[in-house]
DNA sequence: ACCGTGACGGCGA
DNA sequence: TTCGCCGCCACGG
């Protein structure tokens, strides 16, 4: 019978960091990246996109470094992109304007 | 071992 | 400021 898919050491690196991204903050692809020293945000992004741990990593917490929200909440995603930007407000999440959050909302991580 | 793909980032026009 | 291209690393077939 299949196991289930064994994630990488990396992306369980990418999973545990972007859990501890506090709520109400948002971190980038890049830094999380740089937290774990490993790979870049094209990587980083990836490791997300399998996520088998959501909603336990909050994946949606993690946005693109120019503010913006990133592939999964893509403008041209459809009604996706506005559910998860809702998602982010009401944790708290600080707007810069329209689907772009601001610089001040980023967590050090 | 090689190639193509992907939830990105920075720079140039 | 916006749009587009190239470069980056990791993963699956």
């Amino acid at each position: 019978m299949n196991e289930v898919r064994k994630s990488t050491v990396f992306e369980l690196a990418v999973y545990d960091a972007a859990r501890q991204i506090p709520l109400g903050k948002v971190s980038s692809y890049g830094s999380i990246a740089g937290k774990i020293a490993r790979g870049t945000a094209r990587s980083v992004g990836t490791a997300l996109a399998k996520n088998p741990f959501a909603p336990e990593v909050p994946c949606h917490r993690v946005v693109r470094a120019d503010g913006r929200l990133g592939g999964f909440f893509g403008e041209t995603a459809g009604d996706r992109v506005l559910e998860k930007a809702l998602m982010l407000e009401a944790e708290g999440v600080p707007f810069a304007s329209a689907g772009k959050v601001a610089a001040s909302a980023f967590f050090a991580l």
